[in-house]
DNA sequence: TCAATGCAAAGATACCGATTTTTTCATTTT
DNA sequence: AAAATGAAAAAATCGGTATCTTTGCATTGA
């Protein structure tokens, strides 16, 4: 059975492909008799465009727009906006033409101000990376939909949002996990540290915290004997931070196991290869698969890395986007990103 | 800067289109003078052609076959098949007809007799399932080399062949992963159980054998004093299943945590349920994120599963095959697929 | 020597399946 | 009766592919 192209059905309903085409896409300036034929043909065959045909056709020039926090390089926002641009590259062929809108995640008003440049642009599509608060978010979220501009959401939604696709994930679930492991690992610890690196941002994401609230439920359902020490550090102040851990490894020489929530864990893995060599191996988990964890990751330093594909997250989420809107595919909504465990037996195999 | 076609290089070059045609795709009856002036442009500009519009005019069919295992409902071949049909049904726009050939993995004549009918076929691509024996699978292979069909391959892959995308695991590394993952969840256990539920196949797949050896390595250099204990059991005697069972917990009392390196994990975990209610609590670790597998992940009866999505991987490996055959795109031939570990926090986000 | 033939080279054009613009024709309206 | 309007057919187009046709040149035979 060959497919059925608007040729076809024109011959069928006895009207031109115009005519086809002006009903598939409710059109006006249809007679209601030409209406009625064609529907009528419609109704009995199953209809499937073409979409490739379509969007060749069609000869648009499309306008992608993506706000999403500003960024170091190979941090996690980075590697989204990477994948973003992956996609971008696999979908040369449609006239697709992109800017990206950065903010400071920990500033409103500059989310409020570079959202205001985006609807400027007057895009066609936008990609909406997370703004803490929800009535900000719901500011640009209002004017895309009254403007009938479809958007994508990455890590945050709320329900009455209609966004075409959403690529989020679980931290809290993803803590809970990271807490199993750690505990799975550290078999009968009696004290975990938790060390709280600050860095650019001056507070940690909402990411983070979801995931520390996730730990500590588990903690405190599974393993409520296990004492967990926080140690806060700035990445500024590389010796204040070394002082800082030779401390706190000597007060706590007990200590045989500590995580992180952000992908600074490699930060301590080298502190302690470099500093306490003779230390007792200590067992870390850290999140992110970023370049200086993987390696601590193969030489033993670190334990475990929890990942969750920000680059595939933004491939994925521009390609939902052109499926959606150049080439008008059904698309599922919700898409929760996988909690992966790494460790130095499957690493290998975690291609971003 | 707009996308160069063809009708511009013909432009440039002060040919016709049908020329520039004919030198991109190296076709015969080119004069010397067309032949470089054609070239001159071509390498001055970065020509990428719009491989959606290409596939539209050549107006061909495809006749895709596979060659896979025989499987039953839910197994891991029948969900790779479901991934390629999924693919294909992506794929739709194109004229893509499929047909597909099962072998019985344990007779490698049933491999002859279904690659020969997939010979007569005439397919204009292939995609092949692993076979045990290399110079029957070479065989076929060759043939498909000599008459220039592109094959991809799933699952085994020899330095020789030169498929377009190869899908694989490391079973090996998978076995390591999983003797870390159980001997650190059940830590200082002296006794691990290696359950093997021999079902239709008669003999254990090279999967499975590569994941105990991996398996047996990893114990031997990182706990040699770690006993295992081997339990052989057929799922067709039920009741002798249920018989050696019993046998084996009241006399291996002192053990506390179990595996198998295929999908039936979920059997010894449900007799635990039904028959030894009272046992102490058995850490498992199966294979296969089949739903048996998850309703037992999701209780708690079995602890760990690893996953290697099989159904991503037969869509990955048709989308490769249809990039690389019908859109001509450049391809990454080899692909490793991630090894996952799959417990109560993190299985949800888990969709093949 | 020159028309007839053959053949390679390259231009012109129809086509893929859709969209969009233009044209045609039948009704209304003024 | 001329102008305006609406519906639907016809045709051009998107960027390539493939076929058809024409062109130019070398070879052949009268």
């Amino acid at each position: 059975m060959a497919k059925i192209r608007i040729k076809d059905i024109a011959e069928m309903a006895g009207v031109s492909v115009g005519t086809v085409d002006r009903v598939i896409h409710g059109r006006k300036n249809i007679s209601k008799s030409a209406l009625e034929k064609v529907q009528k043909v419609l109704d009995e065959i199953n209809y499937v465009p073409n979409h490739y045909a379509s969007a060749l056709a069609s000869n648009k020039t499309y306008h992608f727009a993506a706000i999403m926090p500003m960024h170091e390089v190979d941090s996690y926002w980075a590697r989204v906006e990477k994948g973003i641009e992956e996609g971008l590259h696999r979908y040369s062929d449609f006239n697709i033409q992109y800017e990206i809108f950065r903010y400071d995640p920990f500033d409103s008003n500059s989310f409020v101000e570079q959202a205001r440049l985006l609807l400027e642009s007057k895009p066609f599509a936008v990609i909406i990376g997370p703004i803490f608060n929800f009535n900000i978010m719901k500011g640009l979220v209002t004017e895309l939909e009254e403007m009938q501009v479809p958007y994508a959401l990455i890590d945050s939604n709320w329900p009455e949002f209609k966004p075409v696709t959403f690529y989020g994930q679980d931290s809290l679930r993803s803590g809970e996990f990271a807490a199993r492991i750690i505990t799975m690992a550290s078999a009968g610890a009696k004290k975990i540290a938790l060390f709280k690196l600050m860095g650019e941002g001056r507070v940690a994401s909402r990411q983070q915290l979801n995931r520390e609230e996730g730990f500590r439920k588990y903690m405190k359902e599974h393993s409520p004997q296990t004492e967990i020490v926080d140690l806060i550090l700035s990445v500024y102040d590389k010796e204040g931070m070394k002082h800082a851990l030779k401390t706190f490894f000597t007060k706590n020489s007990d200590i045989t196991c500590g995580l992180s929530f952000n992908s600074s864990i490699n930060t301590i893995a080298n502190f302690l290869k470099k500093e306490m060599p003779k230390h007792q191996h200590i067992t870390l988990l850290g999140y992110d698969a970023i370049d200086a964890n993987v390696t601590c990751v193969h030489d033993g330093s670190v334990d475990f890395l929890i990942a969750q594909h920000p680059q595939k997250q933004g491939l994925n989420c521009l390609r939902s986007m052109v499926n959606a809107t150049v080439l008008h595919m059904k698309q599922k909504v919700e898409h929760y990103v996988a909690i992966e465990l790494l460790t130095k037996e499957n690493i290998d195999f975690y291609k971003d």
